[in-house]
DNA sequence: GTGAAAGCGCTAACAC
DNA sequence: GTGTTAGCGCTTTCAC
């Protein structure tokens, strides 16, 4: 013992047990025989519930003290059914797009008392898979997800059996599940017709890879807003791939260079536009650019950068909110939910066409 | 019936045992039951185990196929005593800063099997003591902790317990844990004495609130490095508080009013950074710049913003391969990792005073 | 107001 | 190779 705490050292409490290294706690067990109580009193005790006179109650309090007790939610879990957890499985924490949106899935979480677990998928549909099965082993009450396959029929036995599921920025594939999207596609028309508006007619486009929905979705933005305009796409102004800066930079500089270059960009996303606007920078001719998703300082540089803005807190806010409302059991069909988006003019979206 | 598929619908599968909503799922009893074997043999297909002929193992896939079963790994973890999860608390999902960190907390965690449970203080005491607590209770293996309190008392019997424990970015209060930090005092200095070699005397600090750790670590650099130069430092260029963008507004306004204003401001983290860009963007003249915390597009700015930059992603990866040592049983005593910050010249850094 | 017994779904230990 | 039994730590049920 520690003399001055009453505690156990680390050393004593390993020595105890020797046999089990981490499970080593005390239990309810524990804490009834030091209380000389049953074991149904601590539980009654631990979980607030009624019908425990205060003077027994002060009795486990003191047991629960000192022998450091924590009630082990895991074999609570076991006989309650519902893990108060939920998982979230998107694409990578580190981009800038998904901290606001999972912060805002946590606050909801915790609103509901449940705790979030989160899991990147680095585009990858195996990984995607692995990630959600894993949670569905650990018997998260639901799932938000960002897919990265196109494929989600693996779901079907785990909604069958109670997870309450909602996707988030894209839809998911082959099995009908409540869906929180932006307007991708208004999205995208309406940012590229402000660019024709102010004169483009040779437009880029440099989006993400073709297998992911709202890289497509905002192409065919693109493709609406010129054919209302009646301005013929040439292929060799749209570029999807993906999104590192060594791809995007080629991208870029195939389309503005040769005898027509394009004299604007449509950037499909944050990574695309940061990227975008390197490119533009070391050129001796104003570009006009205009990106999908906001990205912070924008306003700061010269020109400022015009976006078409998505609320992703709200995005993960709504869907966090739909998840537990199927928890709470009201089980309506499956809803596809789609937020607009918002053009912002900074400067670079109204630069008229160079040369 | 899903005559399709021969999949059981959502409406059957609830209907089975109406008084269970979510606890009702196969069992690996009911896979047994349906490939007439024992239990056992179950557990030994579902967990890989030898000793199984390939007929019973195909007889057994073969029912979990049908079943939709999937291991309960709540069930496993209250035999096993590990869950195979470590749980990271931070301040901020949101922030540009953390994102990287979490993820690289990830990518270890998932290199050793183990999945990610998140959660935000927001900076309140409380809340982190509580989120860690929830932690515990699900008997995370582990523990990566960035505290906002600065008494962690409360995680003797935890660690006693036996979970692993690290602490990032600003060290436990009050126990004796390992952590893994930034060098926030050497790096502050290094950027003021930057600022004093470009000519500056009358030079501003702004940071975070005084009960954080690295805003007091930053503080204590820049008051080194204006000592080492003789620089005697007037109490109005120094601002400590909470980094939202008011705050950082009124204190940048007031030191750069008056009539002996500073000529140089050094930021104390990201958050402060990007409001002080803003402030200096609206002024008529030139005033120095040294964030701490590198951020995005940085370089882009005009001037670029020179930054002492720390490594968040390997703050994450060094805090979380440590933690899994901890877990390997090297149980060393606890341990101070400072990771070195670098100063990246952009431009604002290197501007002489003005006027 | 309190406690004993059963059992949640799994794995460990030991039969056969 | 395979199955049986006990028990992880808790909650549920029901008896006192």
């Amino acid at each position: 013992m520690d003399d001055r705490t009453g505690q156990r050292t680390v050393a004593e409490t390993a020595a105890r047990r020797p046999e089990n290294r981490y499970g080593n706690r005390p239990t309810m067990k524990d804490v009834a025989a030091r209380a000389g109580v049953g074991l149904k009193t601590v539980s009654r005790v631990v979980n607030g519930e009624p019908g425990v006179t205060p003077d027994t109650e002060r009795r486990v309090q003191e047991a629960i003290e000192a022998l450091g007790f924590r009630r082990n939610d895991s074999a609570r879990v076991l006989r309650k059914g519902r893990t108060a957890s939920i998982g979230l499985v998107l694409e990578d924490l580190a981009d800038p797009f998904y901290g606001p949106l999972s912060r805002a899935v946590e606050e909801v979480a915790r609103a509901h008392g449940a705790l979030l677990i989160n899991g990147s998928s680095a585009e990858d549909p195996d990984r995607e898979q692995e990630l959600v099965l894993a949670l569905c082993a650990r018997r998260v009450d639901g799932l938000v997800v960002i897919p990265a396959g196109d494929d989600h029929r693996y779901l079907e036995p785990e909604i069958a059996a109670g997870v309450a599921t909602v996707f988030v920025d894209r839809p998911a594939g082959k099995i009908d599940a409540d869906v929180v999207l932006s307007d991708s596609f208004g999205g995208a028309r309406d940012g590229v017709a402000h660019l024709i508006a102010h004169g483009h007619r040779r437009i880029g486009f440099i989006g993400d890879q073709p297998r992911i929905h709202t890289a497509i979705e905002r192409l065919r933005g693109y493709r609406a807003a010129m054919e209302d305009a009646d301005i013929p796409v040439d292929e060799a102004w749209v570029s999807l791939g993906v999104t590192d800066p060594e791809r995007v930079r080629t991208a870029a500089e195939t389309m503005l260079g040769g005898p027509e270059p394009v004299t604007a960009v449509f950037a499909g996303n944050n990574r695309v536009t940061v990227t975008v606007v390197r490119v533009l920078a070391s050129l001796d001719r104003p570009v006009a650019l205009v990106g999908f998703d906001d990205i912070e300082l924008a306003d700061l540089l010269e020109p400022g950068v015009t976006v078409v803005a998505q609320d992703a807190a709200q995005l993960g806010r709504t869907a966090a909110e739909r998840l537990f409302r199927q928890l709470d059991g009201a089980s309506q069909a499956p809803e596809r939910v789609e937020l607009p988006t918002r053009l912002i003019q900074r400067g670079s979206g109204e630069l008229p066409p160079a040369g």
